[in-house]
DNA sequence: CCCCCCCC
């Protein structure tokens, strides 16, 4: 059977302009390295005028490779694509649903004589394909979650298909469609991986020729209705047991244009629906009893919630026409820190580093396993989420994989931090711009940044909250008074810091800071360790006047932060006060005047019956002034409102 | 009819 190709659709494909399922021959097709997860395929297309080879497979269409399906030559239809630009400039186009109309040995070779598409760009054929580093374009891969074949007991399905259906959804390959296929009876056929195979195909979308009604409207007093509306998130399947009984139990949410509900299906309706329900596609519901949704287990936006019953209906719709994809508006993670706590938020970072996984009790005396993440974005701050349950056991982030969780809570522990729900969807290395976007980011530049985390967990901060005070602040409200000690952010300027006794001889012994007595015979003697050495290190302990706008306050650095703020090592700094004492000085008039953002301990200590409150720097970081200015502001709206 | 969102 002759085929054209549609002559023009490489170039519209590249420069995402609309073209109506082209046809295009691949010409050649090449695994590329992925950070983790399943193969990547970059595949070289042809639309017989122009090659371009800039064209990524989406992992869900990987079975068709496997299927080897995908020979050289052979001739497709690309149903859907998504267009990423990365920051250098490169494209790729993600190739998220095709069909295969003719094998390559039906297609009989090459089709016309395409020359390589001029990107604008040096080398075309270089695109993507040898840029350095290659895997900044490749963000790896979704891994799979419960709507894929794999285990749908695995997981929760928080995979990151159901949440992006219309961008990645291979459901729009519908077996129920005049599909190309059925011009070219390919044997294996890449609808075998489409789990609508099982669906009820025979209810077809026109016996619901009574229109859909829109989920708003839907209420407890109405029974004739049927919606039409996109599964966005669906639970597993989980067990219950307890005074009433028990049983088993899953539930989803499904959302149109109107709005959204949770529908839970228990027991029967878990055996009949369980695997007809995907999430990420359209169906038409009807028969399902409404009740009053209790606002205490459920953010969703709606009065009333559903139960499946015996004669509730679920039916595949493939016109998705209309019916809104669920879309996450991700909050930079450095703007995390003018949010409320408990806002439900969704963020999008590299996982920089991660925990083990390990097991904790909570207060109730059950056993969950957690995971904590590092992510960083582009703004440079780092924000540690926690995963809990199946999603802690199974994270992998030993590749630096992208993660975005759709509906994380932000808490207030360590200053700023979050926590996945269980209506939290977490997707490593989605297929979306902004994942692609990071990937780049991070390879060529984030990896190297020196970062600061929102989520202190350390020395500074713990078990407390970091909150932002003035100097007269501390006064005023009697910080660090009671019966531990209190912590507070502050941006303050340095007016003097004493050098005089700045610098004291410490036991040499790697994990002994204790001051060291000369012993004037070229020996030094630490009293903790009981021992004398030949030598000492210098070790810093400085002690600074800071002021804000409106009050100031002596404070004391120890080793770290007095380096960090003199910017010399005690060692230097020694050497320096021993050998060149001009130097010595400059360095400590650099200092005067200079503004930084402060952590700080405050607690009262009693010497001789003499209580003063005394405070402890414990991190010193450079003043960011865009962020300074956005704190400020949103500290005026708050005292507006 | 579930309803767990936890820990430092």
């Amino acid at each position: 059977m002759a085929v054209n190709l549609t002559q023009g659709a490489i170039e519209a494909l590249f420069e995402d302009s609309p073209v109506n399922n082209p046809v295009l021959q691949l010409l050649n097709m090449r695994q590329v390295s992925s950070a983790s997860g399943p193969p990547r395929f970059r595949l070289m297309m042809s639309d017989g005028r122009h090659s371009l080879s800039c064209f990524l497979l989406a992992t869900q269409l990987n079975h068709l490779q496997e299927e080897n399906l995908l020979e050289p030559h052979c001739v497709c239809m690309v149903k859907k694509t998504v267009t990423s630009k990365l920051p250098d400039g490169r494209r790729v186009v993600i190739v998220v649903d095709m069909d295969i109309l003719q094998s390559a040995e039906e297609a009989g070779g090459k089709i016309g004589n395409p020359t390589p598409y001029n990107t604008g760009r040096t080398s075309p054929t270089q695109n993507l394909v040898s840029a350095s580093p290659p895997s900044a374009a490749v963000p790896g891969t979704s891994y799979a979650n419960n709507s894929t074949a794999g285990s749908p007991t695995r997981g929760r399905g928080r995979g990151f298909v159901g949440k992006y259906p219309m961008k990645v959804s291979p459901m729009k390959a519908s077996p129920m469609k005049a599909s190309p296929m059925k011009a070219s009876p390919m044997k294996a056929s890449p609808m075998k991986a489409s789990p609508m195979k099982a669906s009820p195909m025979k209810a077809s979308p026109m016996k619901f020729s009574t229109k859909a009604i829109p989920i708003a409207n839907l209420n407890p007093y109405q029974s004739k209705w049927t919606v039409r509306a996109r599964v966005t998130n669906k639970s597993n399947i989980r067990t219950w047991s307890n005074s009433k009984g028990e049983g088993k139990l899953f539930s989803f949410e499904i959302v149109d244009e109107s709005g959204e509900i949770k529908i839970t299906a228990f027991n029967k309706e878990v055996d009949k629906f369980f695997s007809l329900v995907e999430q990420g596609k359209v169906y038409y519901i009807s028969k399902a009893t409404l009740k009053v949704a209790n606002k205490q287990y459920t953010t969703l936006k709606n009065d009333y919630e559903m139960t499946l019953h015996a004669n509730s209906s679920i039916v595949p719709c493939n016109d998705s026409e209309g019916i809104p994809t669920v879309h996450c508006d991700f909050v930079p993670i450095a703007e995390l820190e003018n949010r409320d706590k408990d806002a439900i938020i969704d963020v999008i970072g590299v996982c920089k580093s991660a925990e083990d996984v390990s097991r904790i009790t909570t207060k109730t005396s059950r056993e969950v396993s957690k995971r904590a993440l590092n992510l960083i974005d582009t703004t440079g701050k780092v924000v540690t989420v926690t995963l809990w349950g199946e999603e802690a056991e199974k994270f992998d982030g030993s590749r630096q994989p992208v993660v975005a969780i759709k509906g994380a809570r932000l808490s207030d522990f360590g200053g700023r931090s979050l926590s996945a729900l269980f209506s939290s969807t977490i997707m490593v290395n989605p297929d979306i711009p902004e994942a692609f976007r990071l990937r780049a980011w991070y390879d060529q530049e984030g990896y190297a940044l020196h970062t600061q985390s929102l989520t202190e967990t350390r020395s500074v901060g713990a078990g407390g909250t970091m909150s932002w005070k003035t100097l007269s602040d501390v006064k005023s409200e009697h910080m660090g008074q009671g019966e531990k000690a209190d912590y507070f952010s502050c941006v303050a300027t340095v007016l003097y810091a004493r050098k005089e006794n700045c610098l004291y001889q410490a036991c040499p012994s790697a994990d002994c800071n204790k001051k060291v007595i000369d012993q004037h015979n070229g020996l030094y003697r630490c009293e903790k360790c009981n021992r004398e050495f030949p030598n000492f290190k210098y070790r810093l302990l400085l002690s600074a006047n800071l002021a804000d706008f409106g009050d100031n306050q002596w404070v004391t650095c120890f080793q770290e932060t007095a380096e960090v703020l003199l910017g010399h090592s005690a060692e230097t700094l020694g050497l320096l006060r021993d050998t060149n004492e001009a130097a010595f000085d400059e360095v400590f008039q650099r200092l005067n005047f200079t503004t930084h953002v402060f952590k700080n301990r405050v607690k009262l200590e009693t010497y001789n019956d003499e209580s003063r409150v005394k405070v402890t720097v414990m991190d010193v970081q450079p003043l960011d002034h865009r962020e300074y200015s956005r704190r400020l502001l949103s500290n005026i709206h708050k005292l507006a409102s």
